[in-house]
DNA sequence: TACAATCTCTATGGATATAGTAGAGTATAT
DNA sequence: ATATACTCTACTATATCCATAGAGATTGTA
């Protein structure tokens, strides 16, 4: 898994319009809070509607609303839609059940563990939870090793 | 994190490495083992050279060999030594501290438990466990979510 | 000593992905 | 009408990845 620019602009993009659930949010108010460059956003936002995320309404009072409830969306649809699969990678791509090197099976089930860790957590966390924690930041997510 | 290519060859030459442990292997065995570029492999093995992970000793009887035991060595230490960071970045690259957006804590402890997450995967196991399970397939890691 | 096998090191190149820019087009409220 | 907003396609610069090439250094042995 790598979260790229875009996609880190796609989580933050809905964050934004998980906190305005309800009302139209431009992507000129949307550039300035997240910081990022307005004509890249838009090809971020184009992707946000074409998957099922985001709404947008044209013209003078236009802009993008969310497309399902807060609740309704789970980080990881929006990363794996946007960057693509969480596993690490690397070995799927030469058709990972092909390899001709003897220990594929070994590693497979390692980037395996892995993906379930990584879906354990970005499965499990959805917009709401993160509207709560934006808003009370005590509730933030702890961690002791 | 992403797994490349080259970090990729480099866990299972230290798999290999691990599973001929005492004896010198030629980077020609291990080419063939796992399937790699043998001139790409050399600057994985040169990395991991340097890294500590492996020795190398030249000449007619040369070859590489373990630096250590395989149970000294993890796999995450070897994947961030090759592929650098394991948590999935984006955002410490612009120093996140710094970010003018205001979502950054959010994501940064969504990031950090993806970190902890992965990082209870790939630094618990370590290649004597690779050794283990390549013995036995039987005890491979299953899982059911 | 000569030489063959091995590792060492630096440079280079092609392919792809990433991050961003540009500009023309479409819809809508006033 | 027109200003404002979203839509769509194309383009570019840069970096990274995945090698490949070739000259050099070390070591065992005939």
């Amino acid at each position: 898994m790598k979260i790229t620019y875009k996609g880190d602009y796609a989580l933050k993009a809905i964050l934004d319009l998980a906190l305005h659930y309800g009302s139209m949010v431009t992507i000129h108010e949307l550039a300035d809070r997240i910081d990022a460059p307005i004509k890249f956003l838009e090809q971020v936002l184009l992707d946000l509607n074409r998957g099922g995320f985001a709404q947008s309404k044209r013209g003078k009072v236009g802009g993008y609303q969310l497309a399902k409830q807060p609740s309704q969306i789970k980080l990881g649809e929006v990363i794996r839609y946007i960057d693509g699969p969480i596993e690490p990678i690397a070995c799927t791509e030469r058709e990972y059940t092909q390899c001709r090197d003897i220990y594929r099976c070994i590693f497979r089930s390692v980037w395996q563990r892995v993906g379930v860790a990584i879906s354990e957590v970005v499965d499990t966390l959805t917009f709401a939870d993160l509207v709560k924690m934006q808003k009370k930041p005590k509730q933030s997510l702890h961690y002791e090793i």
